[in-house]
DNA sequence: ATGAAAGCGCTAACAG
DNA sequence: CTGTTAGCGCTTTCAT
């Protein structure tokens, strides 16, 4: 059997409150006791019950992550960050892939607020938010990642999705390019990133045509069938803004069915720098978005919620930032 | 205050004895009291806690991953499905990196066991693998994922590596290739994919040029430079074999940097099929490992561990399969 | 500086 | 069929 409390306590001859305070450091323990104490933890091999403690209403140092597709290179690579960030602390995550499901969202949340984690990151889509707000207690620590939802009081980490599809467009505008199409997801982020670079376009006066944009599911496929809808137009564009890396693969590999060159033909601009831009060929241009940062500070605001209950809802957004790949070149003057 | 048994025995005039049993839906209970405790219970929004029933002694409905890096897009898939098989049993998973390193693997270990997660799925290397067995305790529930450490004695769910050589050498003999070239990775399966495509070169009586073979670490660059290698000898071979498709990836990049053409002047052939498979261009022929069958044995092998402690231990081998891309095609007669 | 004792929320005999 | 009660392993006053 496991040593507990009481098997320590009984060995070096002390109670079990004189054991628990040495592990604890708490209250006043004598150097001799504390040194014995420790010796017969070690000859023990006792490890203190997370689980027992948590009981008398302390930490269960477990955080849950709510994310919407942990096979999802961008998702996985969110996950591992903040799992890193969280070991920093002595925190452990259970992570919930709900394939932006409401109900399979609200399972979870219900059966890790039995489990009593300590905080909840939210890396997922609800179709209906309050739902969400809704199902989680006044004053329990909440980060909502990624995705900023205006109508919920909660702390946010996002990135700056609107000025990542202005710097897009920005970065393909400075190469030449005029006839610009978008293929965007579905999706706040990705309407925030459209309406950026609608903006951009905008701004260097370059007009915004309809056709070339398509809103579109996030998946390769999606990709390919969006890209090749707009590429398919009697007049197609000289460059493409996807909103997130996937779609990106998916319009190179229409460009390529079309027999259009990437990026002589067409240039190609993605979001979110996920392993995927490294991985093809020519090298995806694409915005990053800063997550190793995102995650520490998700984490740190999980911690200080626990601290400061009544904490203002923080809404943090990180700027994004351009990673020039060789899918985009400077358009060929006609 | 979240409501606790007490306050739902109260409000039904009922003991807390009652109380859990309706939840438990153990002992006998009247069918009137039993409605009206599940109806006050409803009214509080009761949910039992976790914590305080684990304290009994029971389960904490808590699997414990130790995988490589969640970030990789197989291992992201496998925590994927793992999930998603933990989840259809009313368990969650609790996520840990090792990056393979021995002494985070234990600190997660016993980071685990005091919050008495109720099994754990070892996803990940270690270099002194006794060190695994020694710190976790006799008849406690874990399941080796896709690794095979034949000096362990743990019920373990791998992929047939050696067969999935052989299969992937096969397919390149049966295209007419006679030379060969091999990039494995340094661990385990690697190894035994390796010798089982070595095996079918000599079944198949062909040559196995050592020259041709070289062992790298799993990362892009790694594929990259060491398919360069194999490439860049006099006589190159006319087909690869790489012991996984981030390997195969690298390899594509460095044949293509060569002025080969995948798959005219150079079949290649990857293994696991992930998503980085289905990214590319040309498609990666490669070797799949039927992931959501081996995590569904893996969360079963758990549970039944749970029953029966002194069960014996299990090995249990998936077979791989081939998936045809676009990457491999027959030899060209010179 | 140390210990006794009362809980934390729940389960499981054991009574009734 | 329902209730009483003794823990589960630990934390935390409050005494000593």
């Amino acid at each position: 059997m496991k040593a507990t409390i009481y098997d320590v306590a009984k060995a070096a001859g002390v109670s079990i409150a004189t054991v628990s305070k040495v592990v604890n450091q708490t209250g006043n323990i004598s150097g001799k006791t504390r040194e014995r104490v420790i010796h017969i933890m070690k000859e023990l091999q006792y490890q203190p019950s997370v689980v027992a403690s948590a009981l008398t209403g302390k930490k269960t140092s477990t955080f849950g992550l709510l994310i919407s597709d942990l096979a999802n290179p961008f998702f996985a690579e969110v996950a591992r960050n903040l799992e890193d960030q969280a070991q920093a602390e002595g925190y452990s995550i259970v992570m919930c892939s709900t394939d932006n499901k409401d109900d399979k969202g609200l399972n979870y949340i219900s059966l890790l607020q039995r489990k009593q984690i300590d905080g909840l990151i939210v890396a997922c889509e609800f179709s209906r938010w309050p739902l969400l707000q809704e199902s989680i207690p006044e004053g329990f620590p909440v980060v909502l990642f990624s995705k900023d939802i205006p109508s919920l009081s909660m702390h946010t980490i996002t990135v700056d999705d609107y000025k990542g599809g202005y710097v897009a467009i920005q970065h393909l505008i400075a190469l030449g390019h005029r006839h610009i199409g978008i293929v965007t997801e579905d999706s706040p982020s990705g309407e925030y990133r459209a309406r950026g670079a609608k903006q951009a376009m905008r701004d260097a006066s370059i007009a915004v045509n309809e056709d070339w944009i398509v809103t579109v599911n996030s998946s390769l496929e999606d990709g390919l069938a969006g890209a090749a809808r707009v590429l398919g137009t009697e007049s197609r564009p000289t460059a493409l803004f996807t909103c997130n890396d996937l779609l990106a693969v998916g319009s190179m590999q229409s460009a390529q069915q079309l027999g259009l060159r990437v990026p002589d033909d067409l240039s190609i601009i993605g979001f979110d720098d996920t392993i995927l831009s490294r991985i093809v060929v020519p090298r995806l241009t694409t915005i990053l978005q800063p997550i190793p940062e995102m995650a520490k500070e998700t984490i740190q605001l999980l911690l200080r919620q626990s601290d400061t209950p009544d904490m203002p809802k923080q809404k943090i957004m990180f700027q994004p930032q351009l990673v020039e790949g060789n899918s985009t070149t400077a358009v060929v003057e006609q």
